[in-house]
DNA sequence: CATGAATGAGAGTTCATTCAT
DNA sequence: AATGAATGAACTCTCATTCAT
C-alpha cells in the first residue's frame, strides 16, 4: 500500500498523522464535491483540523491532490507492472492488465476522477492525464503488436489502436466504478464480476480479429 | 417554449442576432477555456456586447450550455438516428453510427467537452450526459442483440456490452478529437480517416467474436 | 491641478466620480494608516463603495498609490520644472526651488510619505522612489555647478552635494509637514513661513562657502 | 531590569546563547527583508531555532527591535555624547558629531532603518524616533547657539535650524549607508571619505553664513 | 528551556448577478 | 433592448501566537 510520505517536509509522528488526516479527508471531499468543487475549509473541517493546518501540509488544493494522486499511480504501476508475463499469450495477459487497473479504480476511484476533473482546469493535471495514459497505452501496444505477429488486428497502427483500448477501460471504470452511471440506467445493480468479465472479452475481443475472417 | 428553442422569450430580429453572437462567442470561449472557467464577462465582451445583455438572453452559465448543448444532442439525434438501417447488417450498421457520432463530436466538440465537464460540477448536466449516454447505449444494444441472435459474443449483456462499447467510443472521440491528447503523446500527426478505421474495425471486433472460437 | 484619468479604462460619468471618490478615501486613509497598514476594505468603506468597486477601477493597492504618486509627481514637476530660470542668481533659484517642492508636500504629503513608506517594502516603489530622487538630485546639481564657477563650494562633487541637499529638503518636510514631528518636539506651532525662511537660509547656506573663508 | 538589556528574565548561560542567537538572526533578518516583512518564523529559522523559543525570549517582534535599537541607541549615544568638546570650535565639534553619527550608522544600519521604518507602522518606535531625533536637535542646537553669539546663522531659531541640520544628515545616511540609494543613481562607487566630507562642509556652511554677507 | 504543530482571525481577490440609465 | 458600474458573498492564503510534549 505504502501510502504515507510525501507531504511537505521531515515530521514527527504527530505531523505526520495530522497529514494522513487531511489526506483521508481529501478523499472523502474530492469524492463528494469533485475537485472543482471541494473547498480548502471543508477538507480541513472534515479531518477536524483548522484552516492552517491544511497549509502546513499542502501549499493548496493542487498539492493535496499531486500527493494523492501519487498514491494511485504507484498503485497502477505496482498493479500493472506486476503482471510481467511478456511470456503469457497475449490475450490472457491483457486481461491481467485490466484486472489489475480495474482494481486500482476501485480502490482510488475517487482520486482518479479528481485527477481527470483536474485536467480539465489545469494544465499540470492536464500533463499528469497524459503521463498516465501514455503508461497505458505504451504497456498495451506491447501485446498488440504480439497479437499482430500473430496474425490477428492487422493493418492498423498498434499505438492508435492501444489508445482506443485504454479509452475504452479507462472510461468504462470511469462510468461504472466512480460515477456508478449507467447503474441506475440500465436499472441493474453493481456487479464488479460480471462487469469485468465483459469488459475483458470486449478489450481482447477488440483486437482478436482477422482480416479475412468470414462468418 | 421548446420551439422557441432555449432563449428566453420571444424577440425580434435585433434581439436574435445578440443570441446568436452570445452563442458564437459562448461556444469560443468554451473552447479556450472550459465549462469551469469560462466567465460571464469574458463571454460578453467576446460577444462585443455588454454583461447584461447576457442576461437578458441566458439566465445564467448554465442556460447558455444548456442551449448550445441542444443544438450538439440534436446533431447526434439527427446524424445517428438516420441511420435507421435496422435492415443492414448490424456491424455494417455500428460503423455508420461510429462515423456518425464523430462526425457530431468533430463539429461540435467544444460544446460536447464543456457538457461533459459541466456533469461532473452540477447535476443537471450529470443528468444531461446519462441521458446522451443512455441514447447511445439503446442503440448500440439492438445491434449488439441482433449480433447475439447470429451467435457473436454471447454470453453478455447486450446493456453492459454496449456501455462498455459507447464508453471506448465516446472516449476516444475525446481524447481525439477534443483534446487532441494522444497525438502528441504518440507523436503523430492528426489523421482522421486513420483513427476512424481503427476505432470502428475496434468497436466491430469487441463484438463481432464467438466462444468457441479457435485460434 | 490635472487630477484626474489614470485609472483602468474607458469609463463614463459615473465610472470615473466613483474612481475619483476611490482615489479621495484612498488619501485619507493612506494619510491616517500609511501605505503598509492600509486596508482595501477600510478604503472602499471610506469611499462609501462595495469592495468590490475598488477592484474594478484598480488592480491592487499598489495601482492606486501608482495612480497618487503620478499626481504628486507631477506637481513636483509643474512646480519645480516651472521656475525654469537659469538666468537667476543660482541662490534665488534654489531659493524657488525649495519654495515649490515644499507646496508639493504640503499639499501630497499624505502621498509621498506613502510612497516613501511603500519603497521600504515593495521593489517598484523603491524604484519609484529613486526617480523622483534623481530628478531633484539632477536639477540642484545644476546649481551647485553654476555656483562652483563663482568660486562656491568647491573641492566638492555636485553631484554628491546635490544627493545630500536633496536630503535636507526631503527629510524636513517629511518630518514638518507631513509627520509634524518635530513641532511636538519643539513645543511650538506650526509656522511654514518661518520654517521655509530657515530651510532655504540653510540650503542656500551648505553651498555658499568658500574654502578660503575667514571668520 | 534595565540592566539585564532587554531579555525577558534572568537566564542562565545557555539562555542567553539563544538569545544572542536570536538576536544576530534579526539583524540579519531585519536587513534583509525590512521590518514589516520579516517575519517571527524567518527570524527563529535563521537563528537555527524553533518558534518557541523566540517566544521565550521576547514577546514578539517589536521587543526584538526594541532591544536591538536600544543597543543602537547607545552606540549614537556614546559616540556623539562623548565628544563633550564644548570647549572646540562649534564647527570643529559638529564636524565631529557628524562623523560619530556616521559611524553609528555604519554599523547599526540595519537597526537604524528598521527602526525608521517600524516608526511609520507603530506608534511606539515612532515616540523612539523622536527621542533619538530629539537628542540629536537638543545637541546640535547647543553649537547653533554657539555660533550664533558669534554672529552666524543669526535671524533664526536654533530649535528649528536644528532640526533642519539633522534632517541632512539622518536622511543622507539613510540615503548612502543603508539603502544605498543613490550611489547607483549617480553611477559611482560608494566613498565614505568623500561622502563624509562633502556632509561635514554641506553641515558647517549651512549655519556659518551671516546675514549681511556679500559676494 | 526547547520544540514546532496547531490555531484562526483577518486581509486580499474574484465573479455572478442586479439595476439605474 | 442594451449597457456596464456596482455589489458583496465566498474563497484562498498568511502568519503571529499558543501549548502540549
Amino acid at each position: 500500500m505504502a501510502i504515507e510520505q510525501a507531504g511537505r517536509s521531515r515530521k514527527g509522528a504527530k505531523g505526520s498523522r495530522t497529514e494522513a488526516a487531511i489526506k483521508a479527508a481529501g478523499r472523502r471531499v474530492l469524492a463528494r464535491d469533485g475537485y472543482v468543487n471541494a473547498k480548502i475549509s471543508d477538507v480541513a473541517e472534515e479531518a477536524g483540523k483548522a484552516i492552517g493546518s491544511f497549509y502546513k501540509h499542502f501549499r493548496n488544493k493542487e498539492e493535496l491532490l499531486l500527493a494523492l494522486a501519487e498514491e494511485f499511480r504507484i498503485a497502477v504501476q505496482d498493479n500493472i507492472g506486476a503482471p510481467s508475463g511478456i511470456e503469457l499469450d497475449p490475450f490472457d495477459n491483457l486481461r491481467e492488465v485490466v484486472r489489475s487497473f480495474w482494481r486500482a479504480y476501485r480502490e482510488h476511484g475517487a482520486v482518479a476522477v479528481a485527477v481527470f476533473q483536474a485536467s480539465m482546469v489545469n494544465e499540470s493535471f492536464a500533463d499528469m492525464w497524459r503521463q498516465i495514459r501514455a503508461q497505458g497505452i505504451r504497456i498495451a501496444s506491447i501485446r498488440i503488436r504480439l497479437a499482430q505477429r500473430r496474425g490477428y488486428c492487422t493493418g492498423v497502427d498498434p499505438e492508435v489502436a492501444s489508445s482506443v483500448l485504454c479509452s475504452m477501460v479507462e472510461f468504462t471504470c470511469y462510468s461504472w466504478v466512480v460515477k456508478n452511471g449507467d447503474l441506475d440506467l440500465l436499472g441493474r445493480n453493481a456487479d464488479d464480476s460480471e462487469l469485468i468479465e465483459t469488459l475483458t472479452k470486449m478489450v481482447v475481443g477488440a483486437i482478436r480479429w482477422r482480416e479475412d475472417a468470414v462468418d
